[in-house]
RNA sequence: CGGGGUGUAGCGUAGCUGGCUAGCGCGUCUGGUUUGGGACCAGAAGGUCGCAGGUUCGAAUCCUGUCACCCCGACCA
């Protein structure tokens, strides 16, 4: 992608009503614009971003045998009134409203009351059990209070799959391989997750967050620094500076963290309102048993941006970066434009800065844009290329051939 | 929904206490000189001062209402 032609563009100051690290650094680097409070538009670089999230996601879940369906964002009011959930907490949460001839709609913020019918439809038996369905999609949730930029959004991205078993123990082992899948996930996105033990809320009592620690969390949580032994606030049973409870050797620590993902043991919650039931082995009507895995790819985002910045800007992970290198021209575009040609050949994602802007403003921007390898193409480099990693000082020349093979390994 | 704060050009702001032709920086446009860390010179465009009422000879400035946004709290992924 030509520079020249990316829609969107750098800013030097912070918009003024934005505060948290993330909003402003992806605001300022052209990455969001903000629409109304909570509500966002992803410019080109912020969505290969969020794609890149997403994509991640969706192998994970993929690999745990998830099937990706799309369910609507629009919900008539019989669903959840047959979980009582269009009252309680459907009106405190839901954007809800009537049409000119007063059949009334919600806006989704979980699908159970979608997936549910859905699935019972098409299992009848045992023999129709397990089955994983995910999808990932807009959620609208009407916060009292949007804030921090992607961190709490009033709509917002999310993965939800919900899976479904013949029984308990199914469930659980399927739980324990979606648990497993979600520490791949945010590790590979770049982010420390603790799987912490938290209360079930409006679902269950058996659940599991997966908290970054973060400043701008909004959870306080109780960590173990030995081992992986983790509580959130709401359920702890141990307090800053006990002895870790699980290992007996680490200190418990307290710290803001911030949500982004929890899983969640369903069971009938949702099958008995819609009577989703099969017939087993034996000839019995049975419950299907349900989970509920949660993601924010969208908090997801704005979390790595909390997590790995500096005073310059972003620092993107190589795995969701909206571009592996950025390509900088210094008066030199001819020789830039065949480097650029041959990047792309070999398949690189090269963002391509051949603007007729200044020196220092091509540096100032490939720092706040953070793509993590800067090539440089200049009357210094000599017919090569001046290679660094956004999160080092160090920078060497090399050839095409060597730049190649660093972006590649 | 309680408490606090802010709305002035695309962005960031000064002016408001003490009413009278709305200023600056960035960005934008034109011409020229530049090119290793947000360049320089010369010129130019761009504003119903959030919105609606009111007071006044006269309102960005004072009064009333209203909307939006930010922060803290409550609530939540």
């Amino acid at each position: 992608m030509r520079q020249s032609q990316l829609f969107g563009k750098t800013f030097k100051e912070a918009p003024k009503d934005e505060v948290s690290v993330n909003a402003v650094l992806l605001a300022r680097a052209g990455f969001i614009d903000k629409v109304s409070a909570g509500i966002y538009t992803y410019l080109p670089l912020g969505l290969r971003v969020l794609n890149k999230v997403q994509n991640i996601i969706r192998e994970e879940m993929n690999a745990i045998g998830g099937q990706e369906i799309r369910m609507p964002a629009l919900h008539p009011k019989e669903l959840w009134a047959t979980t009582g959930r269009w009252t309680d907490p459907g009106d405190e949460v839901m954007f809800q409203f009537k049409t000119k001839s007063d059949k009334e709609y919600g806006l989704g913020w979980t699908h159970e009351e979608v997936v549910t019918p859905l699935v019972k439809k098409f299992v009848q038996s045992y023999k129709d059990l397990p089955i994983y369905l995910y999808q990932i999609q807009d959620k609208f949730r009407n916060e009292p209070r949007a804030k921090s930029g992607l961190m709490r959004g009033i709509e917002f991205s999310m993965k939800d799959l919900y899976s479904f078993h013949r029984d308990e123990q199914d469930l659980e082992a399927y739980y324990q391989k979606a648990l497993a899948a979600y520490q791949v996930i945010f590790k590979r996105c770049g982010l420390d997750s603790l799987v912490t033990e938290a209360s079930g809320g409006s679902f269950s009592k058996y659940s599991h967050e997966f908290q970054v620690l973060t400043e701008y969390g909004e959870d306080t949580i109780y960590y173990c620094d030995a081992c992986d032994f983790s509580q959130n606030k709401e359920v702890a049973e141990v307090k800053s500076g006990d002895t870790c409870p699980r290992c007996n050797r680490g200190t418990v620590t307290e710290g803001k963290a911030i949500e982004v993902g929890n899983i969640f043991q369903l069971k009938n919650k949702y099958s008995d309102p819609f009577k989703l039931e099969y017939t087993d082995e034996d000839g019995t009507k049975k419950s299907v048993m349900m989970g509920c895995y949660g993601i924010g790819p969208s908090r997801v985002m704005g979390s790595i941006v909390e997590v790995h910045h500096d005073d310059g800007g972003m620092i993107w992970p190589d795995s969701v970066a909206p571009f592996q290198a950025h390509l900088i021209s210094l008066g030199e575009d001819d020789s830039a434009t065949t480097v650029y040609k041959e990047l792309i050949a070999a398949g690189v994602e090269v963002l391509f800065d051949d603007r007729g802007v200044s020196a220092g403003q091509k540096f100032a921007d490939a720092d706040l844009i953070g793509i993590p390898y800067r090539l440089v193409i200049s009357k210094k480099t000599k017919g090569k290329i001046e290679i660094k990693k956004r999160n080092s000082t160090d920078a060497s020349l090399e050839d095409t051939t060597a730049v190649l093979a660093l972006l590649k390994s």
